[in-house]
DNA sequence: AACTATTTATAAGA
DNA sequence: TTCTTATAAATAGTT
């Protein structure tokens, strides 16, 4: 359609066939737009020139993407798999394994165990047992440190309130001589005895003695995490 | 480009569409056909019906596939990325899992306890000795069944036995009438105690006795599966 | 599916 | 590239 009839094979001459493709090109997405809207038709069009540039047409309401999203469904070819096969097949395995851990948790907590002999519940029973051991005696260990912890930190008050008993006797020492009588003395053999515990206490809740930071400032007795 | 101009809107007309359709997509097919071969370009156009027909045209010596590779790389758009990602996630997730099973089995088998404080360990200990119970108990119960099963195998083969020597008994008795011997009556006696043995494991080897059966045939004393 | 009057696309030239 | 225009090609309406 042109002032001449031209055969259809490559334009060798690369201008010309730059302004054909350039002409084509357009006549051929007013085409697809026009299908698209006359006919109710769904249309993917893309194009490379010669030259490696892009153009493309996808009708309205529709990105590229859904379009080959459909192009898959409708022709069955899929065109990813190959691109995360190597996934896939790790997801596989994946999934595979899991489902043998949850089973083995599952005979270790007791269930699942009809699929096992006498030989298989013999092992299980011996390495649970051993494991059971393995659990009390770390349990034993936590609580052994624990309890060295609390007896190193009675020790400690304990010295720090001999100290100060010390240091209260040394000072009504020096402030009112040795002058007083043995009542006096009575009384500061009291404060080391009866009152001392409520002095702890009142130490403890307002500034921790250093002693209790050792850990970071944190801890309770029942969220210890030794090594 | 016909008998008259008709206006681009959606032809309403069934038919009519679909025999429009049917021409317009046949000269779209034609043009993407010629203009590949004019002037070397890469071409790729589908189509949808409205009925949801497929149809395609892509250049020669090109896969759709690699056509849409083209795309992407020359595009910049990432057709995989949403199917990728989705199954990139799930197998994140699908890892995660796997590693907490891991560590609950390890924490199980005695490792990887440090992690845990004394009300943990307390939890789990309690867990693991009640599900030894639950090993211990099913252990049991699969020995209790291989016994009883034993027993019978035992009883019912004495029965046989038994059976095997009053039929030869009355067969003797038959055969010579009463006019033998003590001295044959004994060796009789023989047979039952001594080489009844030798008969039952002689028939064990060679045709299993149809109460050895009852399982499928197989019946292997270490690799009892049972309910 | 074929026909054909007419519209549309476009080859060649500017 | 874009415009022009003669001509080829496509196709709307019809059979």
């Amino acid at each position: 359609m042109g002032r001449g009839k031209i055969e259809i094979k490559r334009i060798e001459n690369s201008t010309n066939r730059q302004v054909t493709y350039s002409k084509r090109r357009n006549g051929i997405f007013k085409k697809a737009q026009e299908l698209t809207v006359l006919c109710d038709a769904k249309v993917s069009l893309i194009m490379f020139s010669s030259t490696g540039k892009l153009r493309e047409f996808v009708s309205p309401n529709i990105s590229t993407k859904t379009f080959f999203d459909l192009y898959q469904r409708t022709s069955g070819i899929d065109l990813w798999s190959s691109h995360y096969e190597k996934m896939q097949e790790n997801y596989r395995r994946l999934e595979e394994i899991n489902k043998k851990l949850r089973r083995d948790i599952r005979q270790r907590v007791g269930g699942d165990l009809n699929d096992l002999n006498i030989k298989e519940l013999q092992a299980l029973e011996a390495e649970m047992d051993s494991s059971l051991v393995a659990v009390r005696e770390r349990k034993y260990h936590v609580i052994k440190l624990q309890t060295n912890t609390r007896k190193k930190k009675l020790r400690n008050l304990e010295e720090r309130h001999a100290n100060l008993v010390l240091h209260l006797e040394a000072k009504l020492d020096h402030q009112d001589g040795i002058v007083e009588n043995e009542g006096y003395y009575e009384s500061a053999i009291g404060v080391a005895n009866g009152a001392s515990n409520l002095y702890a206490f009142r130490l403890n809740q307002n500034q921790q003695p250093n002693f209790l930071l050792h850990h970071g400032g944190r801890f309770e007795s029942n969220d210890l995490r030794l090594a």
